[in-house]
DNA sequence: TGTACAGTGAAAATCATTTTCATTTCAGGG
DNA sequence: CCCTGAAATGAAAATGATTTTCACTGTACA
C-alpha cells in the first residue's frame, strides 16, 4: 500500500475515525486525477467507476484529506474550492491564465526567503502562504 | 467632490449608468469603513443610516466599484469576498493572522520584481496578483 | 461474532451571492 | 420645468456550492 494511503489510514485512526471503502476510493481517485480538481469534477469522476457514491461523502473526505495534510484548499477566481495533492511535492505557487483557465505551477525559493524576511520584519510566524499570479499565459499571447 | 467619487461618477456616465442616491451613499460609507470589509458588513453599517436600503443594491454596488478600480475583490480564508479601497495607494500584500483574524499590509519591491522575473520565464503576462502570508501575528505569539 | 458508534447516501438545509419583477428614479429632450 | 424611456431599487425568490440531517449500514474492537 502507499505511503500516502497509508498516512492517511493513520490518521483516521489516531481520530479514532473508521477506514472505508469509500474514503479508500476517493483518496485513489483523488491521486490519480492529480491537477486542482473541485469536489464536483471527482464527485464525476468518481461515480463513472461506482455510481452510488454519495456528493457528501466526497465533500467530507476532501476535507479530511486537506486536514491530514494529504490535500490542500485552494481558490481560484472561480467560487469553486479546489483540492491539490500536497504529498511528497514541494510547495510551490501559481500562475493563473485569465484567458484559457490554465494553470501553471512554479517555485521561486528567492521569493520565500523574502516572505520570510518580510514576517520577521512584522514579528510574524508564518504558517503557510499563497501566491498567485493572474494574467495570460504565452499560448493566449501569441496564439499561432 | 472628492476625486473618487468624480472617477465612480464618470465610469456610471461612461457605461451609460445613473448616478444615485444609493450609489452615492454607498460609496461614502465604503470610503469611510476602509479595512477589508464584505458586504454584508457594509451593509449593516450603511442599514443604520438608511434603513430602507438594499442588500442586493449593496452588492450591485460594491461589483461596480470593482469593475472601475476603486474597490478590489479579496478572498481571505472565510468564505465572504471583502472589499478594499484600492484608489491612491500603492499595491501592496497581505498578512494575516489565524488567531485573530487582524490583517496587516506590506509591500515590497523585492517581491514584486521577481514575480516579473517568474512571469517573464514562462512568457506570462502578469495583469494582477495576489500574495498572503498566513500564521501568527506578534500579538498573538506574545501575548503580555 | 456482537454491537456500539462512526459513516453513508439522499434529500433538505445553509449561506453568500445573484436574479427576478413590480415599482421608482434618473437624465436628457421638449 | 415636465415627460418619457431606460436604468435602478428593494423585497423576495432563485441559485450554486457546500453542509447538515436522518434513517440505515458498515467497521473495528471487545
Amino acid at each position: 500500500m502507499s505511503n500516502i494511503k497509508q498516512t492517511f489510514k493513520l490518521y483516521l485512526a489516531e481520530q479514532g475515525l473508521k477506514s472505508t471503502r469509500q474514503r479508500e476510493q476517493i483518496l485513489d481517485e483523488f491521486l490519480r486525477a492529480g491537477a486542482h480538481l473541485s469536489a464536483e469534477d471527482l464527485y464525476l469522476r468518481l461515480r463513472k467507476k461506482f455510481p452510488n457514491i454519495g456528493y457528501a461523502t466526497v465533500y467530507r473526505t476532501l476535507k479530511l484529506l486537506a486536514e491530514c495534510g494529504i490535500a490542500e484548499e485552494r481558490h481560484f477566481g472561480d467560487k469553486q474550492t479546489r483540492y491539490e495533492a500536497t504529498a511528497g511535492q514541494d510547495h510551490h505557487d501559481h500562475l493563473v491564465c485569465q484567458q484559457c483557465g490554465s494553470i501553471i505551477e512554479f517555485e521561486d525559493p528567492r521569493i520565500e526567503a523574502l516572505q520570510l524576511e518580510v514576517a520577521r520584519a512584522h514579528g510574524f510566524q508564518i504558517s503557510y502562504h499563497r501566491l498567485e499570479l493572474y494574467g495570460t499565459c504565452a499560448k493566449c499571447t501569441n496564439p499561432e
